[in-house]
DNA sequence: GGTAAGATCAGC
DNA sequence: CTGATCTTACCT
């Protein structure tokens, strides 16, 4: 797992554990994107958090893949990251909705009773919230098994891509993966302080 | 030491 | 479409 584009497909399919024992609630991830890293890096990304170089909360991003990347989003969610690059190297990709296999009467009982099942895990803060991803976890080992959220690789089915949501910088880049013909993928918005269509990137 | 922006979500 | 709610980075 090396170049972020490589590793958001590799991760489309993989099946995300959390949970103090054997995986209290696993999940397939069905839709990520990828972020590259700063401007004299082999990814430029102004979208990513690590596009200026590292600082206090994107550090991990540098370090060794494999790691888990949490960041607050607008004060109130948990977005989580795969790392993935080279040490040194920023790059991850963010896992932005998963379908729910074991444990969801558990996801359930952390979003609502009255959420859907296929939106248990859609949206990455959804996707956190579902799995009690929290920032506690940030820089955790996804691939040792005595982790609270560990990872699990798969083969890829069929990937579809389309541009990332949310982000105002590099908006028109197709770096968001997600598996054909499933219910859990978010629908796309582009950032409303994004350029124009065509502009950006 | 202040401030603005943000890889979101739910509710109207 | 709007507001909630807070961390971090990047000024001055």
């Amino acid at each position: 797992m090396v170049d972020p584009l490589t590793a958001a497909r590799r991760l489309l399919g993989a099946q995300l554990e959390a949970g103090e024992a054997a995986g209290e609630v696993s999940a397939t991830i069905v839709e990520v994107e990828a972020y590259g890293g700063p401007h004299d890096g082999p990814w430029p990304d102004p979208a990513s958090h690590s596009f200026r170089g590292p600082n206090g909360r994107n550090v991990v991003m540098f370090g060794p893949a494999g790691r888990l990347y949490t960041y607050r989003s607008h004060g109130i969610h948990v977005c989580a990251n795969v790392v993935c690059g080279p040490v040194g190297t920023a790059a991850a990709v963010l896992l932005r909705a998963a379908a729910i296999e074991e444990g969801v009467g558990l996801a359930r009982a952390r979003r609502g009773a009255a959420v859907r099942g296929r939106a248990l895990a859609r949206g990455p803060g959804n996707l956190c919230s579902a799995l009690a991803i929290t920032m506690d976890d940030y820089g955790t080992d996804l691939f040792d098994p005595s982790s609270r959220v560990r990872l699990r690789l798969g083969a890829a089915p069929a990937v579809a891509d389309g541009p990332r949501v949310g982000v105002s910088q590099a908006a028109d880049r197709a770096w968001r993966f997600w598996l054909a013909d499933r219910p859990e993928v978010s629908a796309y918005r582009r950032s409303p302080r994004a350029p124009a269509h065509g502009t950006s990137d």
